[in-house]
DNA sequence: ATATGAAATGACAACGTTACCAATTTACGG
DNA sequence: CCGTAAATTGGTAACGTTGTCATTTCATAT
């Protein structure tokens, strides 16, 4: 037998135990060891608690880049979304990481911060790994990511919006049936001079193409847009205050707001209820994705409530079967709710 | 030369180009295509320019799970966090990521639910793929932690709190401090008959430390806790409005409550509002983390403001120097800031 | 007992990369 | 133009695992 080693380094103490080494103390070979651990079939009883017995001596750990080397295959999944700070993507996440969890998957996380170069990149450094799948927000991305992914042949989930076909699979619901409906319920109200208050961390296409679903529809319906502001920076309660000041001083007659967010809704409300503005009998105002403190406001704040953690869920199960059958390719619309509220 | 494949399959077609391929396309040995992709020093120009091209022309990605497996050591951060759905986590990650990112290196996520025996799983799992570092919330942890982490002689940074010893090194706040702070304020203001509210995502320790900090100050000044009551489920503004009713009906003369979060708070300070309680006249309340919404509701809420983004940043950041120094050995506080609101 | 097939076990060669050393080329002073 | 050192390039052997196939052991029917 070759000795690899022939001097014990102080490293050799510490080394991490490998298949050898549960081999040697059990007295079999490696790759019985590794059918014990993998629990593959054809090991008798004895000679898996034999083996067992010694890698629990050893504190044995399989080392998952030899096994993944060999197999090509992980249970890593690349997870990319533009932010996490907060908003929508910590609980969609939640909802993905709780079903990848269950299934022994991990996710590798991705932050572009809203820009499709660094999506470009982020991708391109976690192929690297081969992640047996990639998750990604929105539809819409640099043909670079396509590319890669294809030649990859891995599953991809797109979550978010379905507005837009996606490469494989998405899951989400429709920006432009909600931005309708919004509009729809402006005018049911008898609203007449709507506005609409965005911010920069709505800045992807989903965003943009909701709002001009909601000005093109306002159109139909006679009451079109008079004015919008989309603040530059990121949607916060503050954001929400002075973005509606500013709009409601350019535009004093505007009569209701639809936000791109919660966060701005809600600095809004305040902001108007500071200001002696009677909400809804002076100015409605409606936001979007139904965050829970906007339940609970004296006056409960409108909104398109969205699914989040369960868009989550769905974008995990819609990868799960994705890996044991390629070929599929499925879109979840999971529809929104609107909560009435007492702001509109 | 061996011919390793002498037959061309479907699969010959699709197959990830290796270094061998970028190799015999350019007519250079492998290593020294290796070399190239990995910016080593001791390279011509002229191989290098010969050798980008052709990797681009074969859209050559380098496999890290080889790299890695040679080299045994990944660019990979474990990050294991109790929760992620809302609350402080996001923020904190935010943080985290900003700074690993910049530096080359990937966060693997992990949730354990408020579960140490999970905790112990995830990090099972996730070393094995040789992380280069673990980073922890809170320093109270299972000892197998301890001992896994200590066995692979890899960094760990804590964060979150630091009122316990953490393991190598931590970044957080004092949650006794804070306690003791809050305690000092309402004992200032002239309340008498204290309360405490508290839910189920502060199940751990640090809350709990907190907690009998806070009453442990309130018997010093001479003012001890009437009552408290704890969510057995997820904080939310709704379960504040709740437990605020429960904890009043029982005792109707508490005068003041500190809350563990903010989402408790906010729904109490609603609750009291459409109530006819007078906030603070009749009850003070305050929070705990500082939520940006807090500060623009009409009665801004009083609030421990921690300081989350900034918390991740510098955990990322002592992660890094542990990369580079081993016997790292920091603890850092970041300390937190009062906002005093209105509500108390 | 013996034949027969199934179950259990093992030997060996990869997976794609990089560390380590050796070989070759280049640069430059005398 | 030569010798020497530095810079550049390459050969070989791992890293720790698993797929493939061969070999051994075992159970069962005859």
């Amino acid at each position: 037998m070759t000795k690899t080693r022939n001097h014990v380094t102080q490293s050799e103490r510490t080394r991490r135990a490998t298949l050898r080494d549960v081999a040697q103390l059990s007295g079999v070979s490696e790759i019985s060891v590794s059918r014990v651990m993998r629990n593959a079939p054809s090991v008798s009883d004895r000679l898996r608690s034999r083996v067992l017995a010694a890698a629990g001596e050893l504190g044995y750990t399989p080392n998952r880049l030899a096994g993944a080397l060999k197999t090509s295959s992980t249970n890593l999944v690349a997870v990319i979304v533009p932010s996490i700070g907060n908003g929508v993507f910590p609980e969609v996440l939640d909802g993905i990481e709780s079903v990848l969890a269950d299934a022994g998957l991990r996710p590798v996380l991705g932050i572009t911060q809203y820009d499709r170069a660094q999506e470009v990149q982020v991708l391109r450094d976690m192929l690297a790994w081969s992640p047996m799948g990639v998750i990604l927000a929105g539809t819409d991305h640099e043909p670079a990511v396509t590319r890669m992914i294809d030649q990859q042949g891995i599953p991809v989930v797109e979550f978010m919006d379905i507005d837009r076909s996606p490469m494989q699979s998405a899951v989400g619901i429709s920006n432009v049936k909600a931005a309708v409906a919004v509009a729809d319920l402006l005018a049911k109200r008898n609203y007449k001079r709507p506005g609409y208050i965005g911010a920069w961390s709505e800045r992807p296409d989903r965003s943009k193409a909701r709002r001009l679903a909601f000005e093109a529809r306002l159109v139909e319906l006679g009451i079109p847009l008079v004015d919008r502001e989309i603040a530059s920076v990121r949607a916060s309660a503050e954001v929400g205050a002075k973005t509606t000041e500013t709009l409601l001083k350019r535009s004093p007659d505007i009569d209701a707001i639809f936000f791109a967010n919660d966060d701005q809704a809600l600095g809004a409300l305040f902001y108007c209820q500071r200001t002696g503005r009677k909400v809804p009998d002076d100015i409605g105002i409606i936001g979007f994705n139904g965050i829970e403190i906007g339940s609970t406001t004296p006056t409960i704040l409108a909104s398109v409530v969205t699914p989040r953690f369960q868009m989550g869920v769905e974008t995990a199960k819609l990868m799960l079967l994705a890996a044991s059958d390629p070929s599929t390719r499925n879109v979840i619309d999971l529809g929104f709710e609107i909560r009435l509220g007492e702001s509109i």
